[in-house]
Parts: C-alpha cells; sequence; structure tokens
DNA sequence: CCGAGTATACTTGTATACAAGTATTATATC
DNA sequence: GATATAATACTTGTATACAAGTATACTCGG
C-alpha cells in the first residue's frame, strides 16, 4: 500500500489534483528515480490496489505516462521504459530546439515584462537555495522555463513543453533533491547560469543564449548519476514495500 | 445519433481501434472541419448519446483531443479550439522544426534504406491519385513524413510527431479530398515536391531540403480555404443532425 | 517424462452507478 | 418588479460491474 506519506512527489502540489493525477505523478518519480525499475510490467489492478483507488484514475494516469514515453503501453501490462542517458539528451534536443526557437520570436518583442517576471522568479530561487528548499527550487526552475516559452504566445510550442513538462520536472525534482545534499556549490552555478539567461534576452543576444542553453545542458549531461544517486537515498529513507 | 456510416474519418483506419479512438477520431474531423464550431460546449454526456458509447471512451476521447490543443477541458465541459490559420502556421512551425532536426542527423547516417522507402511511398501516391482516392492518400502523405522521422530514432522527436500527428492527419484529409474535387492539378506539385524531399536526402543537400519543406508550407499556407470548402461539401452530402 | 488440451486466473475495454459540486431556474418575499 | 433563497437538473470524478480475450498452469493421455 502506498499512501500519500510515501510519495516522492510533493503532495502540497497535488492539492487540486484528481486521485489520476496523483497517481500519475508518483508514478512517474517512482520510473524516474529507478524505485521501479525499466522493464517492469504494471498491471491496472495492482497500482488501483496499491494506491488504494479503482482503475478508473488508474487508466488516466497510464495514458498520461505513456504520452510521456516513460511507459509503452501494450496489450497485457505497460512496460516501463524510464530514462536513460540516451533519453535525458534527446530531451534536452528538444529543449534547444524549442527555446532557441522562442528566442528568435523574442528578439522581436517587448521583452520588458518578461525579462522583470524572470528577475523575480530568479530572486525566488536564491532564496530557496538559502533555505536548501529543494522542491521549491526546482519548481521555479521549471516556471523559469515554461514562463519564457509562454511569453511568445505559441500554443504548439507549449503543447510540446506541456508533455515535456512533467517528466522534466520530476527529473529536475530528483536530481535537486541530491544536489542539496551532496553539491551544494552547484547551485552558484545555476544561478549564474540563469543570470546569464535573463541578460542574453535583455540585450537579444543569440550567441549568450545559446552558450547559456548549453553551458545549462552541460550541467545535466551525465547526471543519470544524480537519478541513482537519489535512488540510494531513497532506500535509505523510505521503507519498502515487498509485496 | 452519429452512426459509422455518417463519419468523416474513414471507417476502415479505425478497424482495430477502441471506441475511444473512434470517438475521438469522428470528433476531431469535425472540429477540424468546422462541422463542430470553435467555441462550442462538449459534454461527456451528450457526446456518449450521440455515439451511443458509455463515458468511458468519451472521457478518453476528450483527455487525447485536449493534449492536441483542440479541445480545452474546464470545470464544466469541453471548449472546442479548432483550427485557425495561425495554429496551422504554428503546426508548420514545428514540422518544420522538426525536420530540420531530423535532416540534421540523416545527413550523418546511413540512408538507403530509407530513400528506398520513401520511393515507395510515393510510388502509393501516385497511385493513389491515379484513382483518386483522396484517403489513400493522405495516408500514404503522413507516413512519409513520419517515416524520415522514424528513421533517426528519436524517442521524444517521435512522441512530439505523435501529439502533432492526429492532427495533421485529419487537416491533411479535409484538404486532400476538396482538391481531388476541386483542384486536381495540385498533385502532380505536391508529387514533384515529394521528389525533391527525396532528392534532398539522397543527396544530403541542406538547402533543397529546406527549400522542399518551404513550398510543402506555401503549398498549405492559406489553406483554412480548404477547411471551409470542405465544410461547404459536407452540408451538402452529410444530413445534419438538429438536436 | 513430455505434449495436447482444458480450466483458471488475470488482462484490458466498456458500461453503469454513485457522490460531490456547480449552474440554472423557479419560487417566495419584499 | 426585483432580489434572495431554495430546488432542480446538469456537470465531472471515481468506484464498481461485466464481457471478451489472453496467458498460465494444470491435468490427462501417451
Amino acid at each position: 500500500m502506498i499512501e500519500s506519506r510515501d510519495f516522492l512527489y510533493p503532495t502540497k502540489w497535488l492539492a487540486k489534483a484528481s486521485a489520476g493525477e496523483r497517481v500519475a505523478s508518483e508514478l512517474r518519480m517512482r520510473i524516474i528515480s529507478g524505485t521501479i525499475k525499466s522493464g517492469t510490467i504494471l498491471s491496472e489492478n495492482k497500482i488501483a490496489t496499491d494506491f488504494a483507488v479503482s482503475r478508473s484514475p488508474v487508466r488516466e494516469a497510464l495514458k498520461l505516462l505513456a504520452s510521456e514515453n516513460i511507459i509503452r503501453l501494450e496489450r497485457m501490462g505497460a512496460v516501463v521504459i524510464g530514462l536513460t542517458e540516451k533519453e535525458i539528451e534527446e530531451i534536452y534536443d528538444v529543449r534547444l530546439l524549442i527555446e532557441t526557437f522562442v528566442f528568435e520570436r523574442l528578439v522581436k518583442m517587448d521583452i520588458a515584462d518578461l525579462v522583470k517576471e524572470l528577475s523575480k522568479i530568479l530572486e525566488m530561487m536564491k532564496v530557496a537555495i538559502k533555505y536548501q528548499d529543494a522542491d521549491e527550487f526546482s519548481y521555479q526552475d521549471v516556471l523559469f522555463h515554461e514562463t519564457i516559452i509562454r511569453a511568445i504566445d505559441h500554443s504548439y510550442m507549449l503543447m510540446i513543453w506541456n508533455n515535456l513538462k512533467p517528466v522534466m520536472e520530476s527529473f529536475i525534482l530528483l536530481s535537486m533533491r541530491v544536489r542539496f545534499k551532496e553539491k551544494y556549490d552547484d547551485f552558484t552555478r545555476i544561478v549564474e547560469n540563469h543570470e546569464l539567461y535573463i541578460q542574453a534576452i535583455e540585450t537579444k543576444d543569440r550567441e549568450k543564449m545559446i552558450q547559456s542553453l548549453h553551458q545549462n545542458f552541460d550541467d545535466v549531461q551525465g547526471k543519470v548519476e544524480d537519478l541513482w544517486m537519489s535512488q540510494q537515498m531513497l532506500v535509505k529513507g523510505v521503507e519498502q514495500e515487498n509485496d
């Protein structure tokens, strides 16, 4: 039985969420963290009993995870795909693609409001670091990029982002939780990089923007190890349910 | 009551489909063709009775359409968004983005098999033209681009494509049906353009590929009129259900 | 001991039932 | 006639029930 206090996903983010979203969010975290191993076959009934909900929200959750490419729906059962190094690189391919596209639009726009908004978010990130709040930091980090994308008002770019976001969010959450414990000084670099990004937008400097994006990517490249570390942390912290 | 013979979507493509997919495919066609007007509020119950299915598959369908950005799920009812000129341009933004990315990967690969496969598909398209089979032509057209994307084996590019595909497919279906009746000689141009695309891949010629992509885009630009024409055709052919 | 065939237990997809909440309509009161 | 309040008819989200199909395991025959 998986109860809310065992959740890897921040329960306070699920305040207004439906049972389906709750199940999806938690399953996603467990898959990406490796708690549920790649190759595992999930059955609707098993998940339903595990989460003490009916099959209806579970089906909803599985459909969602399948559209995010972390599970594959087959005739019998859903096969866990998970995130390997390859997938993480691919996600960043997409981010690079989207964000460079967005930037090209931004340079033709009035970006004063956006820059102000991003600065605010960056301040929030700094506070989150100060109080060692990994979850809040992750939230603001994701919000930072979402804010940039939303600025150009492009429904299909937003669509792509919406598909990518849940996986990104989970990945960042897990990664940041590890770093807060193990590599605290990573955050000064992350903040600097976001500052660079804001500057790039402000001055409409393509090169700086690309530089920032790649730095951000280098920052996570090879960071599947974070996921493994996060799993190490988890087996210590959470009691395992031997079904 | 909407029966299978009233379907705008080719029923033979729905052979192995679930009720949810059937409902989604048909609703999508009706939304994109303008048969269901933008702004309309859809209720699960109404759709369920219309299609003579239960709410379960209807919910599934609505979730899907929402993820494709052609409806918006609100607290009460789903609001139809539809496809305006803006959305069509945005879709082509994404296609341009994806396919240029794909091309950059292709130039580093062995593309012999791909070229052969594409040539086969193009032959099929020619046959479909010869026999004035708009649906078959559309199918092969969509398959052509999907084949190119699949060639690079990039799960997240494929994810984007999978999200885009249903809307693209519906749009192309409607557009091609009109053209077969009204603008038959469009097809020689479309075929030529696909030949150009194959050549571009074969010779790994970036410029030619971009040229082909843009030509393809110009070909649909301003083609919302096709949708309106398709709607004109529809009101003639299909009896209207005044609920 | 091995294979064919049947029984069984589990799978998904769909229908239905129910609960909680929201908008609308009607009614009553001023 | 206007406004407030209550009743009603919808809405979604979740649980449960059922049907059709699939894999597994078991039994029976060789």
